[in-house]
DNA sequence: GAATATACGGGATGAGCGTCCCGTTTAGGA
DNA sequence: TCCTAAACGGGACGCTCATCCCGTATATTC
């Protein structure tokens, strides 16, 4: 491979993560190439297509994610690992839109993405929360969608006023929903 | 107004209306103008842009919710208007695709076409929340964009298989959270 | 029953985007 | 220095849509 392919794939990775941080998914591939100072065609020869370039840095930003998952929980008690990861993925995810538009599903499945990469995020995610559970540390019956969709409403507050004290507020709430076991519908009267 | 005229009027709206629920707000115009047996022409005459038609459709939808906030607010103490308040809006746009997209903002202000259809969504909703806090049954420093967040987390739990039994467990862990005052942090050991 | 304003259908238009292609340039080895 | 495989740029193409237009049809009025 020739050197000046090399930096060049490089250069749009590169321009390519940080617009999608900052932009979203549905950034134009010419407007990617445009920012790394290339031409379109330089973009389509490395990335065939628009969902080669999302995996390509899905993959790294995976990695770390699962690494950091690990990280949590042999470091620390079942509960603390799965609760300290809820906060870490919203964190992650409020400061990346591509990230958080992966999470909530828009158009691109983060997990295959991952299985691609020879990462297995649904199996981390899967047994961080099932050690919770054992633990006593988040309600039994939750599941992994569950927490999934959770982590949207904390992102999905970001849209309204990116805001780090609000960001904060929402994981406390899910935390402690997760936590708590059952509540009365005061409507109805009807444990739920 | 011609009675044809009106006709059409009619079955495009109802058209559009069932379109939008099953499939989406991203829903070709041509393909609602087919399934209400007329054609593009007589679609975009009756509402020039697609955003006229959101605005016709979410304009009497509107109008169901807050009569339906306002019913409970009347009919019951703070805390249970609030939260059942909540599940009502869940319930909702978990049966209606194109409400649960408009509320999760995909690319449509759902409570600026209130406010033009005369309706006052956002300070129904302020109400409730104001009136359960007064009342000690949600915590005092949530605001309406994190129960907005929050609903849209529950609708995000729809998107991996909808199924009633984990729709009522979203609102239950949100409901449960929103009532409870603070957690620790468990790895950080401060209270968020 | 004729005249006319209204409404209809669906093709034309134009914008936005991803992908592909090809004439041109250049890196790197002989 | 020269040659060639590799890479480049950006225009062409094809697709999806929303919106507009206009020739045709029809409801309504006198």
């Amino acid at each position: 491979m020739r050197a000046d392919g090399v930096r060049n794939r490089r250069r749009v990775l590169d321009a390519a993560m940080a617009a999608f941080a900052t932009d979203g998914l549905s950034i134009p591939v010419a407007e990617v190439a445009r920012r790394a100072g290339v031409g379109t065609g330089t973009v389509s020869r490395h990335f065939p297509t628009k969902e080669s370039l999302y995996e390509a840095i899905v993959s790294t930003r995976v990695a770390e994610i699962v690494g950091r998952a690990e990280e949590l929980a042999a470091t620390h008690p079942p509960g603390e690992a799965f609760y300290a990861f809820l906060r870490y993925m919203v964190d992650q995810a409020a400061e990346n839109r591509g990230l958080a538009e992966a999470l909530a599903g828009a158009g691109f499945d983060i997990e295959a993405a991952a299985a691609s990469g020879g990462h297995d995020l649904a199996g981390t995610e899967a047994g961080l929360l099932a050690r919770a559970q054992e633990a006593g540390a988040v309600r039994p019956d939750v599941t992994t969608p569950d927490v999934k969709a959770l982590i949207v409403g904390c992102l999905a507050r970001e849209q309204t006023g990116p805001d780090a004290i609000a960001r904060n507020r929402m994981v406390q709430i899910v935390s402690a929903g997760l936590l708590r076991e059952a509540v009365r519908d005061p409507v109805e009267d009807v444990v739920l």
